[in-house]
DNA sequence: CTGAAAGCGCTTACAG
DNA sequence: CTGAAAGCGCTTACAG
């Protein structure tokens, strides 16, 4: 390490003891105008900054967030979901803007989360994101709870998850999506995705989309295939599908990523989309606006949900109960549904 | 914050003192194993975390790396180039298995960079990732050396530079993609992407890119548009193009984002790719692969990246002195470049 | 408005 | 092998 000056060095030099110069630095009104800027000028000069550590250790926080990130399981090790990427985007510059550093993290869902941050006072609160089998980490987060971490979890709102939770409008996003297809004439429609509380997103959006067939007359639940949140789960899905249906007509996948997937196999069938099949997905990713044809889907607002998630994060730090929060789901029209 | 067990809670509880504490928890071989394992039990059960910020402090390094993420200056927030997102994740991956911890920061090329995480303690170096306009930052850079900074660059590897740099063989990508081209009867080649030092990078391509052509006998350089690191230039470029000639059969791309640009502009006029002309990126981002057709592209290996951008920087500030180094260029072969 | 002093929670040289 | 003590560089209650 290098040697830097402390606080001490800088007082020496303004002839001032090291309390004014902290006062000064942090200007704190209890230290006079003449005094502040002559310690102000001599930190700047000596390029003088204030160990965190230090700082952290005294005041008992570290103005850091830590964000876990919990990698979905594809084989290919360095395909991160292009949703989760945007978010931590967003995340990153919501901090920023609030003033807080952001320590970044990816997790495995199998092994023990390494969740500490805030245990070591490395981070005085911890977002969690990322799709996963819901069951598996429940018990994590209600140990979390009892910890008294501060954490905010992305995903499915719902007052039985432990936790605050920031989602979407998953239910809503199915419903939208499905009305649309409905209305367009579609009536054989298929669910790519798994449909239990594993995975309660893709389970929301297939209840949204189960409520808006209803709604329409239909009966009968609609065929259901599980998939993983990866391309390859998409093309496997679709190809099960093939061999137990041969009059769908629509196929709402549970992610884009999956319904990419789920386009190419249609291709390799020599199934035309949206002429036969019309495909829709979810999450509006970059990938879903240059996929052939492009893709339909529900946007998720990562800008917004990046911010609202660490805002309500640093409220909870502050000792407030910041309420969960359903951000509005929106429709985004392209062709693979088959419209003008 | 909560209230946390201190070592001197868990001296009490074992009997011991605090160093004693101190020592068993950080396997000290100067402590007696039943002493040892008395103490790391009653730290288990007590969830006991040792304090980073005191730990640091005194230790005087955090274990921790920053990553400054320079952004492209699209007009999209929400859309960061997914190459350096690929690059972030190797990160990462490579920060959690070296047992350090990773501080992400987006950063605008306009404003003064917060690169102070080192001057505040809260990291012992830094990575910094993204290109730019290179004739902008040098003096930045010459600083951070100055004030002794660690810090690793991503870019061209180039004594000139200041600080140690990790990159990709750029010269060497230009011209392997190159002499694809040429060897599949592509006779009027273009270049799109900026062409001047202060992209270095992308000047690279282009200058492996000439070595190509005047090896296979033509003399006079390419024609070359300017173009930075978004969807939108490559569109415009090739619009300023096909004002210019209209004799082109082929395109090379600075990179990806480019020539997806590109041929949108290209399939807007009706100009069958790669039939009429051939069109190659660079970066081999996950869009390259489900563009239409399928992008002809040079590979950089990210996984490799990362893990090299962190051990160099660790033996940085373990005071080795660690060289450049330059990654191999991978051609990736698809169907944009009119190949079988 | 300013200073002397305590203390945040560790690690480690020193003495035994 | 163990303990008492110093010290990392700050912030802030206390006294003036």
């Amino acid at each position: 390490m290098r040697d830097k000056a402390t606080s001490f060095d800088i007082a020496h030099m303004a002839g001032v003891s090291q309390s004014t110069v902290s006062r000064a630095l942090r200007n704190s009104p209890l230290v006079n105008q003449e005094t502040r800027e002559k310690v102000q000028a001599i930190a700047r000069q000596l390029n003088y900054k204030v160990d965190k550590n230090a700082s952290s250790l005294r005041q008992r926080n570290s103005r850091t967030i830590a964000l876990l990130l919990f990698e979905d399981p594809t084989s290919d090790d360095s395909m991160i979901n292009p949703f989760f990427l945007s978010m931590l985007g967003s995340i990153t510059k919501a901090c920023a803007q609030e003033g807080y550093d952001l320590l970044v993290s990816f997790q495995h869902y199998s092994t023990d989360w390494h969740a500490d941050y805030e245990d070591t006072n490395k981070a005085d609160g911890i977002i969690l994101l990322g799709y996963g089998d819901y069951m598996n980490y429940q018990d994590k987060l209600s140990k979390l709870e009892q910890q008294k971490t501060h954490f905010v979890r992305w995903g499915e709102v719902d007052k039985d998850h432990p936790g605050l939770s920031v989602g979407c409008d998953n239910f809503q996003g199915g419903y939208k999506i499905t009305q649309h297809l409905i209305s367009h004439g579609r009536k054989h429609l298929a669910f790519i995705g798994g449909a239990d509380s594993h995975c309660p997103e893709f389970y929301e959006r297939f209840k949204g989309m189960c409520h808006a067939l209803q709604q329409a007359g239909c009966q009968d639940s609609p065929l259901q295939i599980d998939a993983i949140n990866t391309e390859d789960s998409g093309y496997q899905a679709v190809v099960t599908l093939l061999q137990k249906s041969d009059d769908i007509d629509a196929i709402v996948c549970a992610s884009d990523l999956i319904a990419i997937g789920a386009m190419r196999a249609l291709k390799d069938k020599d199934i035309d989309v949206p002429g036969d099949i019309a495909v829709v997905g979810y999450d509006n990713i970059l990938l879903a606006s240059f996929a052939n044809p492009p893709l339909t889907t529900v946007h998720q607002n990562t800008k917004k949900a990046g911010e609202l998630l660490v805002t309500s994060l640093i409220k909870l730090i502050q000792g407030e109960t910041p309420k969960p929060v359903l951000i509005p789901a929106e429709l985004v029209i392209r062709k693979s549904c088959g419209n003008p």
